[in-house]
DNA sequence: TAATATCGGTTGCCGTGGCAACAAATTTGT
DNA sequence: ACAAATTTGTTGCCACGGCAACCGATATTA
């Protein structure tokens, strides 16, 4: 269970005290198969969750079927936690990209839990809300040079030097907005004026 | 005082507990006038609010100067609630479109509080949540004609038949992520087309 | 009421990028 | 190792919509 300590939510917690507010949480471990959906756009939720390992993605289907990426979760990442508070449905189908493990939390009660936890949880909130935000700003972006490269440098920053993205083309393609050729053109090109270098999805930025 | 009542944060509080949390929360109002700032993006911030009256709006501008209105806020809203427990800065520069009078709380001390109210505040917190997702939703979009169309049925389904939008056509060009001049030819085709009516900022959807 | 500013509509130009179709490369399964 | 499937790159076409420029209407101030 030594791997719940690491997770931003039981910051500051003893083990003891994490285990105490697992039960209090419902808290239960589960291993989800590749392909598998979480959370179903539109569904209500009562509980919420925390990715142990594999890779999470949160997505919306258009009514013409385009599929567009909202999320991608990883290790420590919690998904569902705002939800759960408010009448809200889900905006967003969760999806697991690989096989993961989740730890599943809820039906959560307010008042039996820590409140150094829900310092963390609110935390993670805002960390969840700016995430959000800045794929807003990608959004509202309208040269998809400009658009690719803001998300690059961004990821640069946080990954440093040649970094991995989590997504296929059609992945980055579908949370970066764009038609999937469109991109590999514009990638294309962005690798002949000499301003980043790429191979799948290894990236480095030049200039 | 008894204007606060109706808040969502203070739901299920008598007008005296009301009073109490005011104290706790170092509430107080006050007026702003029309285009004054309340908070500017990337600036930390300790402090939220709620809109008593008028209407503010969440904004950015990206580095060619081009305006990006991301959320309006009028009556009973509140702001900041979601940034002052994390410690990222501020993703919006919010504006007061007209003169307001707001409700300015903070800092906040979490034991403090009243478990009511936190639950309230966890649940407004997931309607904004929500309100990104649908401005994701709309941003996603290509065709500026379905754009707009879902933007409006979105308002229309609110608000009922014949509706106003809290914009102009600059500010609503600013919200659906489209050229000013772009989004008067689409609006004249659609009314052409007759799918819809409108004038000035009170539209009819037809079909 | 004239003068000025703001706001909304219209139109021509033309580049970006969506779309489709195909080819090459890489991965997966048997 | 071969075949099938998936992923990625390339290219031609062309429409959507950004951009600029202009005009009329409405609101604001002197």
């Amino acid at each position: 269970m030594t791997e719940l300590t690491g997770l931003e939510l039981f910051q500051g917690l003893s083990e003891e005290k994490i285990q105490e507010q697992l039960i209090a949480l419902r808290g239960q471990k589960a291993t989800v198969s590749k392909g598998s959906v979480l959370l179903r756009e539109g569904e209500r939720t009562e509980r919420c969750g925390i990715v142990l390992s594999g890779r999470l993605q949160g997505e919306r289907v258009d009514e013409e079927g385009a599929l567009s990426v909202i999320s991608t979760l990883s290790h420590g990442m919690m998904f569902g936690d705002i939800l759960i508070f408010s009448d809200r449905p889900s905006p967003v189908t969760l999806t697991a990209v690989t096989e993961s493990r989740v730890l599943w939390l809820g039906p959560v009660d307010l008042s039996g839990t820590d409140p150094r936890l829900l310092k963390n949880l609110l935390s993670i909130i805002g960390n969840e809300y700016w995430a959000l935000h800045q794929k807003i700003r990608y959004c509202a972006i309208v040269s998809l040079r400009k658009r690719i490269w803001t998300y690059l440098s961004d990821r640069e920053k946080k990954a440093g030097e040649p970094f991995l993205l989590p997504f296929d083309r059609n992945g980055m393609a579908a949370y970066l907005n764009a038609d999937r050729s469109a991109l590999s053109r514009e990638l294309s090109r962005m690798r002949k004026d000499g301003i980043l270098e790429y191979h799948k999805n290894r990236f480095r930025l030049l200039k």
